[in-house]
DNA sequence: ATATCGTATTGACATGGATCAAAGCGGCAG
DNA sequence: CTGCCGCTTTGATCCATGTCAATACGATAT
């Protein structure tokens, strides 16, 4: 059964333990901040020796999920940021009308869970796409070492504020972009993501569903799904279910600045 | 001529001196941060005597802005953030093919300027909308002092989280909200900010145009102007142009709970 | 008082995306 | 291999909001 007690639906949660927290020896150093490969993306940039073997100190645990596997909660209290190792998530609220919408989808190499930090408590729900690890960050003590170094600070600080322009430029999407402008920016957004981690920026896979990337774009999965085919039609890209190939970025990328009308 | 070169145009920013940056001198106090009615809003709540003195000195400065005039513009490197202490501001989006949308409303007590920490550049337009006076905190020193200061340091984290947890509110009206919805969020919203200010939960001037809350919540002046109509007529408010009078907030509310559909 | 200009309201009509419905596809369990 | 179930695609229709246009309002300047 998976931590809230409720019955697995069809996910299979069965074979990790309810808060697979892995602490960390030093025998696994491999897996520490200063050898992790996400540096650039990440707390660690600019660090000196010294203060990487503090952050890796701090980052001590570890946590596995499964697929469909709740990082944490909306309304649960809020105690660690958690940096992406590997896999995907997404976030989403849940209204008390039953209406909910996906917030974001997190990748390697970004923080999740700073919407805690204001209120003590998680406003949002985080769920794993895929099996995925992240890294536990002690919220307190993260501060802690930040009043230390001041570089970790000040990396903090950057990943925050580039979270708030993250968000405005999602505001603009749903505010302005009709459904296939949104479509295109997501494609765009998922393929420049996906190159920076240095995976093809042509060819990758979706793990998120046509509902989920609709919630997250403002529109119905259906929309969604039209969207696609007409980018297909027009020869902008090739679609196979959640595989995705790019064909013409640049197509894609008018289509965005010159919005039909 | 404003601080662009560009001609004035409709409106009056003659008076002030270009960057009406005023240095305060310890004669000032009762402007300083350890007098600012703003405190529980602001930075320096649960501050000690000392830590507010240093961070007195620290928002050395003021600056005075008329209406209209920019506090800052999207591309012009990042320095500072600001504290509202009077007045009323918006910050917006220029995209390319001409679209804009603003991205959020600030009054007293609120930070401006967050948008910039990530790339040392400002990614919005923050502009007053009326006559109205900001405290300036330059970030370098606030990095430093909130590396001594735990209090300050948390203060500013919480900030910078519920700005993230207002955003999200806002990509959740975005995505999911019928237009009536929205402007009646908003109305809420404005009730409450302004409440806990000291003003009137009732009764309230709103310093933008239609167009301005439109862009806001994405959609078109005329769609806004009707549903202002609308709430009206059903006895939710009463509308005079910019003056609102909230005559069934409950009303409002149970609207957003129970969606017509 | 009158003209002007920005802003707001209201009406008539157009349309993009939502909704409802049906069928296709693919992976997994039995 | 077969059947089921979740996901996706596609079609037909509807409706909320956008668009276009006319008028009204209110503040400021003349």
């Amino acid at each position: 059964m998976d931590q809230s007690g409720r019955p697995a639906e069809r996910e299979r949660e069965t074979e990790l333990p309810n808060k697979s927290v892995v602490p960390v020896t030093l025998a696994s150093v491999k897996l520490a901040c200063s050898q992790c490969s996400l540096h650039e993306l990440c707390l660690s940039e600019g660090l000196s020796k010294e203060e990487l073997a503090k952050l890796d100190s701090l980052v001590g645990a570890r946590r596995k999920l499964r697929r469909q596997q709740n990082l944490y909660r909306a309304g649960e209290p809020f105690e660690a940021l958690y940096a992406v190792r590997t896999g995907f998530f997404k976030t989403d609220i849940l209204l008390e009308d039953g209406r909910d919408q996906v917030t974001g989808f997190q990748m390697a190499g970004e923080i999740l869970g700073m919407d805690g930090i204001g209120t003590e408590v998680h406003s949002c729900n985080a769920v794993a796409l895929e099996d995925s690890e992240v890294c536990v960050i002690p919220f307190a003590q993260l501060e802690q070492l930040s009043r230390e170094i001041q570089a970790l600070q000040h990396n903090f600080h950057k990943v925050m504020s580039r979270e708030l322009v993250r968000d405005q430029g999602l505001m603009m999407l749903l505010g302005t972009m009709r459904a296939e402008e949104r479509l295109a920016a997501f494609l765009l957004n998922m393929s420049q993501r996906f190159t920076s981690r240095g995976y093809s920026p042509a060819e990758f896979h979706l793990r998120m569903t046509r509902e989920e990337i609709g919630s997250y774009l403002g529109l119905k999965l259906e929309t969604v799904s039209r969207a696609f085919s007409r980018f297909q039609e027009e020869g902008y890209i090739a679609v196979q279910q959640k595989h995705i190939r790019l064909l013409d970025a640049a197509g894609l990328k008018k289509l965005l600045k010159h919005p039909p009308r």
